[in-house]
DNA sequence: GCAGTTATGTGATGTAAATCATAGTCGCCC
DNA sequence: GGGCGACTATGATTTACATCACATAACTGC
């Protein structure tokens, strides 16, 4: 990859955004790429934080695994976006590993140099800072969500949550959705199922479409009979 | 409240200990100072966040309510740590309510005064990006226990966090345990019974003392029965 | 010291969702 | 084009934990 084409990436992320030309090049040029294949490992939980990336092409996600082994799915991330941050910013191991679900280029950028840029770059950090709290944000509505509320509930939140990042036509499995939602690929099958009769999602195989979002949002929100 | 007590709290804070005394006046004299007796609410989630909060002294606590009303706790504070920084830094509603534990005086900075302050200090921006990274470690992480993890688990996991901030003897109600680590009362008061009986924690009203450390580890890690 | 409130403790019962089992279906690759 | 793995589907059974229902004990304020 070109110079140029590192500095375009950046530029169009939402981190890097408000950098002029010559910032870009600067990082551009401490960046360094790196290509995956689908259900490729960027990182394990627990490995050194190198590096922290941001995505140029194809998408990811950061999973966790409980000790019996069942996987759950933090986030999922798309060109423009960062991951790794967290990790590299306290200086601490990754705290979940990342995998690659459609063929990817990232750009890496190192922990030390990275910091270095940032001491003077408020503008920078302010916009780090705004993205780690939305990102706080969620996890916290998360917390609450499955600490509290019932697995319709919890699925109809996440369908609504991806719906406002991506639309209404969403690319994922039942069992991409469950280890999302906290709840086994039958209970997110059964849900999934029972939205489609009642008219409110629309499914195919690795797909899933919300046809009427008033109903998903009132689902999600009181307790389903009142 | 002198300008010079406010500096004080200020400056043994952890965000803001970094500052020279200029920094620390400048900042004192954009702070007000508010006091609340227990169970108070600082604010409520959803309120418009103007300010941001410093504790001086006294405790308090983060908590989101389910749709059923079920409380759960994100997260206690102490002197020094601040909280509803993320609705200040997004400039949305508090994503969380507040309520004072034991009588409290906390230093509130408003909004924008402290953004245009942050704009010129790249190091008090770095410190909060390191306070909002360890948070959202800390969600993720209790994401996925609640997600893949049995109340046992979780129960442990919660404790060995609190000790790990606040020392072995922990003071909270087996209530506030619950509403941690997202389970009934009744079931954390009989989990806390076996542990009591194993010799591996001790129990009075309102407290909560760990005595072997290594156990409680053990029971996080695993499954109980291996 | 007494009343009222908050915290703890324990059994009996209920149930939401997991687990187990089995089968059909779609896409893909050699 | 046939076979293999990933995805979807659905019924039967189990279970971890919540819920309900009391009872006792400790602190709080008057």
């Amino acid at each position: 990859m070109l110079p140029a084409e590192k500095s375009e990436i950046l530029k169009k992320s939402l981190i890097f955004s408000s950098l002029n030309e010559e910032e870009l090049s600067e990082l551009a040029g401490l960046s360094i790429e790196r290509s995956f294949q689908p259900n490729e490992f960027i990182f394990w939980e627990g490995d050194e934080a190198d590096y922290f990336y941001v995505i140029a092409q194809g998408r990811i996600k950061v999973v966790k695994h409980a000790s019996s082994g069942k996987e759950f799915i933090i986030a999922f991330f798309e060109p423009g976006e960062m991951f790794g941050e967290v990790a590299v910013f306290e200086g601490k191991p990754y705290p979940a590993s990342t995998q690659v679900i459609s063929a990817s280029k990232v750009l890496g950028i190192n922990r030390q140099n990275f910091l270095d840029f940032l001491a003077t770059r408020p503008k920078v950090a302010l916009r780090i800072i705004n993205i780690l709290g939305g990102r706080l944000r969620d996890a916290q509505g998360r917390l609450k969500d499955l600490a509290g509320e019932r697995v319709e509930q919890r699925l109809a939140r996440i369908l609504l949550m991806l719906a406002s990042r991506m639309g209404n036509t969403l690319p994922f499995t039942r069992q991409e959705l469950a280890d999302m939602a906290g709840m086994t690929t039958e209970t997110a099958i059964r849900l999934t199922g029972g939205l489609s009769e009642r008219g409110i999602i629309r499914t195919s195989r690795g797909q899933l479409v919300i046809l009427d979002e008033a109903k998903l949002r009132a689902l999600a929100e009181g307790p389903p009979i009142v």
